[in-house]
DNA sequence: CTTAGTGCAAACTGTTTGCAGAGGG
DNA sequence: CCCTCTGCAAACAGTTTGCACTAAG
């Protein structure tokens, strides 16, 4: 199957990236649709999980009831804020991490790993300094 | 607030601790639907939250789009089956993982960490071997 | 007795899908 | 022109909630 660039297609790659965040589907769609009014949620959710499979940008495994997607497509770890619960990039190499993966565990032969770090965000440790939720 | 212990309150707290899994509520209800036939899912739900609120039991942020819960309390980490998406403990102590926390990364104020190994289970081994899916 | 907990149904949230029509290549 | 992609609405999965009744302490 050969995929073609429509304009929606474009534009929900080109906010992404733009964006710097791991956005979910609907942040997306609220963002596209003051350019696109016409655009629809499903049509944002069909293009993440294509463009995923192409692999121009990566589909998430994190902390949160949603999905969220990530336009940079090295292999990376995660840091989510456990107030505001958004998510960013880690900026550290695996192998400064020192995970150490056996080659077996429990029976299961492992294959990689997902970490993810888990702390306080820039702007959530300010509110929680002023006032105390 | 105190909580009480009734029977539905026991029954999923001994399913869920025997089971040695890691279950969704929607799995637990079906097992204690066998024993207690009128019981419903929202009771399942209602109670798992508040079991794990307590520190009865632990409520897992772990890859799927259900949530799952785990009799274990202890701070441990978690092994995914990429294929049959079943999840199990790791039996191996934090400080063998090797995983430095930084005090902080990104303008986050780091408190922990999530780590996850994914890979093959026992069964799906052993699936792949004899059947090509 | 009192008030936390239950079963049921209905609501809600996030995501997926069927379909007829639109527009990339 | 063809066939992938779109918008829309309706379906779906997992979870939560309002309510009147039940039962633990």
């Amino acid at each position: 199957m050969q995929i073609r660039m429509t304009n929606q297609r474009e534009m929900i790659l080109q906010e992404l990236q733009k964006s710097r965040e791991h956005l979910t589907a609907d942040e997306l769609y609220q963002r596209i649709r003051k350019k696109m009014p016409r655009i629809s949620l499903a049509t944002v959710y069909r293009n993440l999980e294509i463009l995923s499979e192409v692999g121009l940008i990566q589909k998430l495994e994190v902390s949160g009831r949603q999905k969220r997607f990530d336009w940079n497509t090295e292999e990376h770890d995660h840091i989510y804020c456990i107030h505001c619960h958004k998510v960013d990039n880690l900026k550290m190499d695996r192998d400064e991490l020192g995970v150490k993966v056996p080659d077996t565990a429990s029976g299961y032969k492992l294959t990689g790993y997902r970490l993810e770090f888990s702390g306080l965000c820039e702007n959530c440790r300010k509110d929680k300094n002023t006032q105390e939720s």
